[in-house]
DNA sequence: ATCACCTGTAACCATTGTAGTTACAATTGT
DNA sequence: ACAATTGTAACTACAATGGTTACAGGTGAT
């Protein structure tokens, strides 16, 4: 399966933030220009809030970058909203069979392997910064 | 979400069609490798064969691998059992607002860098063969 | 020809993650 | 007090996954 929306939304959300960094932008605005519920907003900024990218003014309403969009990277923002703990991109089988040469180092073998390709994606992620998605997004709109 | 196991499965399978390709390798001995279901073996074998890495014996029972060891690389593997088509490893949520700067323009530029991401993580794995998973096994057996 | 064995596949199930939705307590400025 | 907003719980619908049973069809041995 894909890696949940929830990463795109999120560079979607920051990005919005520093592009409208003069507006409120409470949930139900972004909601707007996502084209979702407030809710999946919501949950999304909480995510982002407890990794330290934003801060939200309960009552009062509106969230804002907590930083600088260029210390900002992506791979930032994938670990703040995704689930699985890093090093498990790819899923194991679980208890190969001890009994068989195979089944005995499979596992090891294999960790390596996902462990390589996993970070060599992260790694491209951590190269962009939110100031250049910023960037793209307006050049993009000429 | 991660990457189902049924790639890690798949592995190995082609291993063990490797190191027992003296043996009959039923998918009821395969299961008891990687400690499954046989269904889930034949399901398995049955788009590595759709990809042309393995070949069945109908009635008579068994698989083995239809190239060398050297000529199998992982991508070809992951590609074989993965269901989303290249390209979608991360989803992009749907429909954003045509109305707003970000929402306009936000499918393109991520896109961009999320297939640049895509592809770091899959070249890592097309340079591992299953020579190579096969040496690091046995290797680590000692 | 019969028989045992195996593959390929359909069908079904339980589990899990996701995204949308409603509802509401708690917070804050007016 | 009041209106607006956040944070969160609860519920729903949906899709992918992996395990399981069942069975039609192929194949070699006797």
């Amino acid at each position: 399966m894909s890696i949940s929306s929830r990463f795109a939304v999120a560079i979607h959300i920051l990005a919005l933030l520093d592009i409208n960094k003069e507006g409120r932008n409470t949930s139900e605005f972004i909601a707007g220009s996502v084209n979702t519920n407030p809710v999946v907003i919501r949950r999304v900024i909480g995510l982002l809030g407890k990794a330290g990218l934003v801060h939200t003014s309960p009552g009062v309403g509106g969230a804002s970058l907590a930083r600088l969009p260029r210390e900002i990277n992506l791979l930032e923002v994938y670990r703040a909203v995704q689930n699985d703990p890093p090093g498990e991109l790819f899923a194991a089988h679980d208890k190969p069979n001890p009994k068989c040469l195979v089944g005995r180092n499979i596992q090891e073998t294999l960790d390596t392997v996902f462990k390589r390709a996993e970070s060599a994606m992260e790694n491209e992620l951590a190269k962009v910064t939110l100031d250049q998605i910023v960037f793209d997004l307006v050049r993009g709109d000429q």
